[in-house]
DNA sequence: TAAATGTTTCAATTATTATTGAAACATGGA
DNA sequence: TCCATGTTTCAATAATAATTGAAACATTTA
């Protein structure tokens, strides 16, 4: 994942309004939400729901697809992960990390 | 973790220098890195610097500590944890993860 | 105490981002 | 085709954030 695409992930989460549309979509599952539906659930008007999303999708956190005249929004979890990852990678220079910084600063997760 | 924490911590890794400047520290390890190093790590002149490490250290991503006339900066691993756990709570309604959420979706991690 | 080094603060400028309401677009059903 | 529903686009306004250079502050050494 290059350091741009991170910051504009990043960036895409960093905002209450965001925040809130991915953790729903989140919970959701793969299964999605419409926007009609985001929007009771957030409280968010339509046109700032649909300026959102975009950012959301030109970020690569969410995707969407057509059903009739609905619009199914759905986290993008393989972003999400290429996101954990690249901020936990290379962690204390690529050795073996001091008990300080892990877990997240091995590329292995370890069980809780 | 709060909401509020969320972005904030989010939002200061949202930015080119900042997000630099986090991996910098990453990659130092528990040892961290001066201020004046930082700068030359990344070649972001020294206000600027001051500017964005308030900004990280606000947000509670780097703790510095006084060393002569130098200012170590580190990176605050506990924060980054408890930052990825919240992006990937109450995944897909808290019920077990279908395969295209995991390993986001887990609360425990695996190994890859 | 004076000078040198390392870091932070300040004020001004520039740039980016969020929100709103109205209008436009698209889809499905009568 | 006409109407209702769901979503997006547009333009304007308001708010927030980044960068710069100069000055101030703090610490160490001579």
């Amino acid at each position: 994942m290059e350091t741009k695409s991170v910051v504009t992930a990043l960036a895409a989460l960093a905002q209450d309004s965001r925040l809130a549309i991915f953790r729903a979509l989140v919970q959701a599952g793969p299964a999605g939400l419409a926007a009609g539906r985001i929007s009771e659930l957030t409280g968010i008007a339509p046109s700032s729901l649909s300026f959102h999303l975009k950012e959301l999708s030109h970020a690569g956190m969410v995707s969407s697809q057509q059903a009739g005249r609905f619009v199914i929004y759905t986290a993008n979890f393989a972003t999400m992960n290429a996101l954990l990852g690249f901020l936990t990678e290379n962690c204390c220079g690529g050795n073996p990390c001091s008990p300080v910084c892990s877990p997240a600063c091995s590329t292995e997760k370890e069980p809780s």
